[in-house]
RNA sequence: GGCGGCAUGGCCAAGUGGUAAGGCAGGAGCCUGCAAAGCUCUUACCCCCAGUUCGAAUCUGGGUGCCGCCUCCA
């Protein structure tokens, strides 16, 4: 049964969704106007593995997550960089999307762009004025946060405090601090609406977009910590008053990743963008580093930290690799059902405890490697496929890149003529058995300073070479 | 100031009241010509104080330290 620690109680809650078997999932997705960094990876990472692990369980999940192309971060940039705002917003999706591909999360089922739902804004705000929640004020509109008594459930906050804290500003349209805009006039790049030409609020672009694509209640809206104020509580506030049902089953948010102990963020500047961190790490790494963690716990960014992940990711993909020749990758057996999945399913039910996932995957490479020492193949073939089955559903790929004939070839080239042995016509296949016929010879007649000479070589082209007990050599890239 | 969270071995980290998962790093050994990979063994009274309890890392109260939100932010 999954738990998931639900941040509008405040309280770890048993799953249910709104119709058995099916599964509404909304994340707050990018505002697209620079790099994403390690900080988007973490949560949409996160987010990512819930999804599959829904879906492993069975659910059918439809996961949307939007595009904020509509923005005055993405005004300033185009500004900036003298090019329309169309084509910062393009420019910064794809390269975001590009980022998603590389860390190796899946699409998502939805991913409804602000511009493209500009009507069901309207439609809402419309709805909102109507029911006296919004007003309008010059060509603005402000939601009415005085018409919603239970505004501040969702943060915790003491609306007289809220007040207190709220900074005022000169010359507001508005009725009352705390009320938030839901459209703001802008001649020159807005929208018609019955209120003149704008743009709209962040907030309610989410509403909308939740509204339109999944439903007027979904079942888990997603998204990080930062965002429960104001986002999420004023999305809750426009929606339930829009459309008067609960908005959100289960509100869940994860946290910060930390450089030097302080949260890694735009405005302060410390951050790592994804593809810096991906020119020093891998995607397993990236990853592993974020599932160690528990999701709503912050994780420390440093490069001991990344290491020992490295480390780690190392150790379980030598052991499916090994395993995945040892029982043969076609023999693996499909939705397997063992004790290590049970545990599996144990730790994940848990609020999405990877950390505790992670242990099963070391586990179940510790018990495969130990098999496969035995010579146990029906055991290996279980463990690895319990292993695997893991991997998936954390979205890790452990699985070798095959090389091709032809990059062999070309890294063979490289080396080739240290060795007079060696015919260049030949394929690489035949050229690395001939190298590792000649290490071997070497290494029968005890001339280590030729056996050690090969394999040296080898290394400095990416290929290690590993000696087995039953005498055969077999060679993988590093 | 208001609200929330966190403090576990050298580092990271899980932990549901009954005597501390896992990973990394280190050490010892096995295997190996040497490696690589793998296997075995190995390092903790859980920030401090008080309380509840037969028993607390886990509950309560009080400290101390760190972080987050309260403004755009994943």
């Amino acid at each position: 049964m999954l738990k998931l620690f639900n941040s509008y109680s405040g309280e770890i809650e048993e799953f249910k969704p709104i119709e058995p078997g099916k599964v509404s999932m909304y994340v707050c997705g990018p505002t697209v106007y620079d790099n994403p960094h390690l900080g988007h990876a973490r949560c949409y990472i996160t987010w990512d593995v819930a999804y599959r692990y829904l879906k492993f369980l069975g659910y059918d999940v439809t996961y949307c997550r939007n595009v904020t192309d509509v923005d005055d971060k993405i005004l300033a940039k185009a500004e900036k960089e003298g090019i329309s705002p169309d084509d910062v917003a393009k420019k910064y999706y794809d390269i975001f999307t590009e980022s998603m591909n590389k860390l190796n999360n899946l699409k998502p089922d939805l991913e409804p762009f602000a511009t493209k739902n500009i009507g069901e804004m309207i439609a809402i705000n419309k709805k909102l004025i109507e029911n006296e929640c919004a007003y309008e004020s010059d060509g603005d509109v402000y939601f009415r946060v005085k018409k919603f008594p239970k505004y501040g459930q969702l943060s915790k906050q003491p609306i007289d405090d809220l007040v207190a804290g709220a900074r005022v500003e000169a010359s507001s349209k508005k009725e009352d601090v705390l009320d938030f805009a839901l459209w703001k006039k802008d001649e020159k790049h807005g929208y018609p609406s019955p209120w003149g030409n704008g743009r709209p609020g962040w907030h309610i672009e989410c509403s909308a977009m939740a509204r339109k694509h999944l439903a007027p209640q979904v079942d888990i809206h997603a998204g990080g910590a930062d965002l429960i104020f104001p986002h999420h509580e004023n999305e809750i506030a426009q929606s339930e008053c829009a459309n008067g049902t609960q908005f959100v089953k289960y509100w869940l948010h994860n946290g910060f990743v930390t450089i030097n102990k302080e949260k890694m963020s735009k405005s302060l500047g410390n951050f790592v963008t994804i593809d810096g961190i991906l020119e020093n790490y891998d995607t397993n790494t990236i990853r592993f580093f974020i599932l160690t963690n528990h999701y709503r716990m912050p994780v420390e960014f440093n490069d001991e930290a990344l290491e020992a992940a490295s480390a780690g990711v190392k150790r379980l993909s030598n052991a499916v690799n090994n395993l995945l020749s040892y029982v043969g990758k076609e023999n693996l057996i499909e939705n397997i059902d063992s004790e290590e999945i049970g545990q599996f399913k144990e730790a994940m039910d848990e609020d999405f405890n990877s950390s505790k996932a992670l242990a099963v995957m070391f586990d179940l490479a510790n018990k495969g490697n130990k098999a496969k020492d035995e010579n146990n193949k029906d055991s290996a073939l279980k463990y690895i496929s319990s292993l695997m089955t893991i991997a998936r559903v954390l979205g890790f790929d452990f699985e070798k890149i095959e090389i091709s004939e032809e990059q062999l070839k070309e890294k063979l080239d490289i080396i080739v003529g240290e060795f007079d042995f060696i015919d260049k016509n030949q394929s690489a296949i035949e050229i690395m058995n001939k190298i590792i016929e000649a290490r071997n010879k070497a290494r029968t007649d005890k001339d280590w300073t030729t056996a050690d000479k090969i394999r040296n070589e080898l290394d400095k082209i990416g290929i290690v070479l590993k000696d087995s007990k039953d005498g055969i050599t077999i060679w993988e890239l590093k």
